[in-house]
DNA sequence: ATGGTTGTTGCACAA
């Protein structure tokens, strides 16, 4: 099974593009986020065309995450289960495809730390480890994939010293991932990628994309029997190119 | 130290 992850910023202004990637890197389940689209206004016939089952949570404007499957798409669940409050924002949708269960999660960028979106990003974090413990347990196939918004560690981000104090690299937001992690998560492209400063996100401004300066903040969590499966892992760096990119790169991982 | 680009919406803001 070929998964991936890719925040398309913008699935009006992409689509053209993920088709083409879709024919091209053949995925059986792509989680996607920054869909920027209420669910009426989603591409499902569009999908359905090329093979793919669907389910989106938009709210338009901002945000909107999407799962699609070519493997089973069941159990969908919009928006967080765990009994607390709903987040107001549409940043999370769980599915189970090919017998995964599989959240696209799209993490609040934060802004700033001394700014009141970065507190949401923090209890957000924690409401999402409530979800996934809700809805699952670490000895069952569990993904946790998407836009984090948090390098988890200097390895990372291009030059960790320009970055001090800044939101994505700073230590409650890394702790919490870290949370995350030691609930059951192993980081799949990591795991293939012990050494490497390769990245996921480059910044529009600057040629920061063909200078390197970039952050991995795309990940895929997988629990122990997801890990024990994932035998390859790779940021596509070539949808990054060309003409009207995503700022970020899908990251695409295969279990045997 | 700052700004740079893109997308959406509407003539700013989020990333």
């Amino acid at each position: 099974m070929r998964l991936a992850t890719w925040n398309v910023n913008s699935l009006k202004a992409r689509l053209a593009r993920v088709e083409e990637w879709l024919a091209d890197v053949q995925p059986d389940v792509l989680c996607m986020q920054e869909t920027k689209l209420a669910d009426d206004a989603f591409p499902a016939l569009t999908f359905a065309a090329l093979g793919y089952e669907s389910a989106h949570h938009g709210q338009g404007q901002w945000n909107g995450v999407a799962i699609l499957s070519k493997v089973g798409l069941t159990d969908v669940v919009a928006n967080f289960a765990d009994g607390g409050e709903p987040d107001p924002d549409a940043r999370i949708i769980t599915a189970v495809c090919g017998g995964v269960r599989i959240s696209s999660v799209y993490v609040p960028n934060g802004r700033s730390l001394d700014h009141e979106h970065y507190q949401y990003k923090l209890r957000w974090m924690a409401q999402l480890r409530a979800h996934v413990a809700a809805l699952s347990s670490p000895d069952e196939q569990v993904v946790v994939t998407g836009d984090f918004n948090i390098a988890p560690t200097d390895l990372d981000v291009y030059d960790p010293k320009k970055l001090v104090g800044a939101t994505h690299v700073s230590e409650p937001e890394r702790a919490e991932l870290a949370a995350l992690e030691a609930w059951g998560f192993t980081d799949l492209f990591r795991q293939h990628h012990p050494e490497g400063k390769l990245f996921s996100w480059w910044d529009y401004r600057a040629g920061d994309f063909h200078q390197g300066r970039g952050m991995r903040i795309d990940l895929v969590l997988g629990t122990a029997s997801v890990a024990a499966r994932c035998d390859f892992a790779i940021v596509d760096r070539n949808a990054r190119k060309g003409a009207s990119p995503s700022d970020h790169a899908p990251v695409i991982v295969d279990l045997a």
